[in-house]
DNA sequence: ACAAAAGTGTTAATTGTACACCCATGA
DNA sequence: TCATGGGTGTACAATTAACACTTTTGT
């Protein structure tokens, strides 16, 4: 190993911490912060979060207009510093709340972490991106609110003339966060946390033609679904009909946690 | 959103640099380190290397044992913090090399963030896990070296008594860890990371036997691996014969990156 | 000649796909 | 009674799983 560079980059989940505080890391109180412990520039670790939910037949991203430089009046995900003492989950909700009005409520999950050391201009910040999930909300979160700018923007408008310009690294955030999504569809009863309970099994498969942009066949689709035991549970009522067809049964979300078999995309 | 807390919180990805450092964000030079921009205590950020290898058919994980407090003699994960200018990627190939002396060669993939805010007793530290997959290597990298004391232990012994104990939430990357390259080898050409070219299509089988636990049908077997474009190339010979048997021809890794259809596992 | 491992062939069962058809409702 | 969407039935295609059989080597 070295040849006289910082012993200090050895020390998470090994052996190191004395060489670089100059003390037995054994005897002293649990430090509350890093930075008594580690001396040197630090890195700021952040959250971020990719909120997807359905509007209109179409699959939308929350995002927030920036105020001020860098990359000021183009658009940002919600997120923003993690906090000494927070679990990075709570920070991930949190953010989402405090700035956007979301209840965090829903499906959350780690997506990845981006830490290309030039992300951010104005420092280093390691950014742990989040992957949320809602039904369609009825406002437009956070909208002409005093607080930043949100809005739903189509992730098929993301990289047209039209839509809106990301900030930072957040455009392959948010296509990592797509892909993820999309293929989680296929081996995981996620298509459901998409849909408000109860619904119908034409909403549920409105999400996987929302996020795959094919068309799948109904009485299949159907089959699939209802083999699958705990992807979702009959509640034992029927929508009220809209507009003229048979009122399709109602269900809700089951306990299973994979699909097996996967609901596979056609081509890939 | 506030009723007063502190808005650096609010920093990463939209407004509000300005409002902690008290100057505006975008007239001024790109700052070093984020402890210029954003005062308080810090929060460290390192990386955990998961590396899985075959050795004598079965699964192994290489770690390191602790030479001091926290956890002194328990076992943990290669890794530590990563530097102010370094990328992570390129941080988790270094800690690898320093540490053990293993070259960086091979598949790395990120796994996912950990960040409780208890997991390490000394200091809030985020430890960004790393997967690293690589044939069998001749010698126990790093053993009977002065540094460290590093070994393979098969993932089988984890979690019995004659196995290790691991340091810290190593446990849990660990297990999820191999989750991800269980799961990975059903959808992707991954398994021929785990062999040494040329290879035997014997010997990719016995990767997806020793991770799955169960054996395969030869035959299925070869027809799904060839039928798949892009996993496996002929070289154009043979494997010399070991103790009787008919020579097997030799592959070397294609240019995959995923398999359609997937190589499921039987059960679940 | 026999054992062992690689590789080929064949068949039955399972699963996926396409689409015809019936059901229940609004207009 | 027609249009619309929900739900059932069914035949065909594609894939998978199981295993018999042939090939090529070492002993």
């Amino acid at each position: 190993m070295g040849d006289g560079d910082d012993r200090a980059s050895d020390l998470t989940g090994q052996a190191g911490a004395e060489a670089a505080t100059g003390r037995p890391a054994g005897a002293q109180p649990p430090a509350r912060g890093a930075a008594e412990v580690f001396p040197g520039p630090a890195i700021a670790v952040s959250v971020d979060v990719v909120l997807l939910t359905l509007r209109a037949g179409q699959l939308c991203v929350l995002v927030t207009q920036r105020a001020s430089p860098p990359f000021q009046d183009d658009w940002a995900l919600p997120g923003g510093l993690v906090r000494v003492d927070e679990d990075l989950d709570a920070s991930a909700r949190r953010q989402l709340t405090e700035e956007t009005g979301v209840a965090a409520s829903g499906h959350l999950e780690q997506l990845r972490t981006y830490g290309r050391p030039d992300r951010d201009p104005r420092a280093r910040v390691v950014s742990v991106a989040y992957l949320a999930l809602l039904p369609n909300l009825p406002p437009p979160p956070g909208a002409d609110r005093d607080g930043p700018r949100a809005r739903w923007w189509p992730v098929e408008d993301l990289g047209s003339a039209d839509g809106p310009t990301l900030a930072f690294d957040h455009p392959a955030i948010v296509a990592d966060g797509m892909e993820r999504a999309r293929s989680k569809l296929e081996y995981t009863p996620l298509a459901a946390a998409f849909c408000e309970e109860p619904f119908t099994l034409a909403d549920l498969r409105r999400v996987y033609e929302a996020a795959w942009g094919a068309p799948l066949d109904p009485p299949n689709f159907r089959r699939k679904v209802l083999s699958t035991t705990g992807f979702v549970v009959p509640v034992g009522a029927r929508a009220a009909p809209r507009g003229g067809g048979r009122p399709a049964e109602l269900y809700r979300r089951g306990s299973a946690t994979a699909l097996h078999p996967p609901l596979l995309r056609r081509t890939v």
